[in-house]
DNA sequence: TTCTGGCAGTAGAGAACCAT
DNA sequence: ATGGTTCTCTACTGCCAGAA
């Protein structure tokens, strides 16, 4: 069975006779004529009669016109979602990143994206960057966005964001009218740090050994998020990707410069082998474009004193 | 090679026309 | 009014050509 035939006994049941229905199709009438023989053959049951040479459908003919009519509306709806899919309204997304960015830069850049595809499935999971390099690597994420990347093979990566590193103070703190930040500023304060395993952690703490400054190391933690609330909280002072900034300005967090410069840098990580969707391009331009807005948002947050 | 479609020819049935 | 002939419509089959 195929379309052709369904087709041909949809449009002869339409109009009444194989040699409107021919017209109506576009064919010959004989052609009409095979394709509803070779559809009976095919269901093993006649679907009309020929009583004095013209067409009476059968109950059986009846019963299958039922059937047809309800899978051609299914037929209907897969039309119209491959033209979705061809306008890429529809389809889904896989983004695995660290969490630096997705607590709230990349909701931000979700929202962007889905006001011109408000139907794409998005799947968003926060992950540490070696998880996020296994991933990309086994083609089990569309985009993967990771701290520190080692060369993979299966990925194609690109840098994406290089943000020096921000001093973070709590509201009200003795600091706040300092507009850069040294490591000598620091001595002495209760500071809360990236987790060991963090790559910029190990930046951070050479530079103040670098300066021969101790800190009291207090607190650490592995998710930047966790660590802008800890200094919210007035627990510490902190060094920090200054893309998180955005998420805890209604707290009042101070941001500051810091120097000599603590590079925060992230890629992008794209499975290699399969072809890139134009989704995946239209994500990375709406992202691009939130992130422009975020630098702007920190150049102006470092301004305010 | 297979599928699809057109052309030519054939057959059956009803309608129209005409002779009786 | 009736029966025969012709015309028209519809459906089917066989054959062939072109495209993939």
């Amino acid at each position: 069975m195929n379309l052709r035939q369904v087709d041909a006994f949809r449009a002869v049941m339409d109009c009444g006779s194989m040699t409107a229905a021919a017209r109506v199709l576009g064919i010959s009438q004989p052609n009409v004529s095979r394709l509803i023989g070779q559809l009976e053959a095919r269901v093993g049951f006649r679907l009309f009669e020929r009583q004095s040479g013209r067409l009476v459908t059968t109950d059986d003919g009846n019963a299958f016109h039922a059937e047809v009519e309800r899978s051609h509306a299914g037929l209907r709806h897969l039309e119209q979602a491959a033209s979705d899919i061809k306008a890429f309204k529809r389809g889904r997304l896989r983004i695995v990143t660290v969490p630096a960015l997705g607590y709230g830069f990349l909701p931000r850049a979700i929202r962007a994206f889905r006001r011109d595809h408000p139907d794409v499935t998005i799947s968003l999971q926060l992950r540490g960057s070696s998880t996020v390099i296994q991933w990309a690597a086994a083609q089990q994420c569309d985009i993967g966005i990771a701290s520190n990347v080692a060369e993979m093979a299966g990925i194609d990566v690109e840098p994406f964001a290089v943000l020096d590193g921000v001093c973070v103070l709590p509201p009200g703190h003795p600091l706040a009218g300092t507009r850069t930040i040294r490591p000598r500023h620091l001595a002495g304060l209760d500071f809360v740090s990236l987790a060991l395993d963090d790559d910029v952690r190990a930046q951070i703490d050479r530079v103040f050994e670098q300066h021969g400054v101790d800190r009291l190391m207090s607190l650490e933690t592995q998710y930047s998020a966790t660590l802008c609330n800890l200094v919210a909280e007035g627990l510490g002072v902190s060094i920090v990707n200054p893309i998180a900034l955005r998420d805890f300005a209604h707290r009042g967090l101070l941001a500051r410069r810091f120097e000599p410069a603590v590079v925060f840098r992230s890629y992008l990580l794209i499975p290699r082998h399969r072809p890139r969707s134009r989704l995946v391009d239209s994500f990375l331009a709406a992202t691009r474009q939130v992130y422009e807005e975020e630098q702007a948002f920190i150049r102006v947050a470092l301004k305010g004193r």
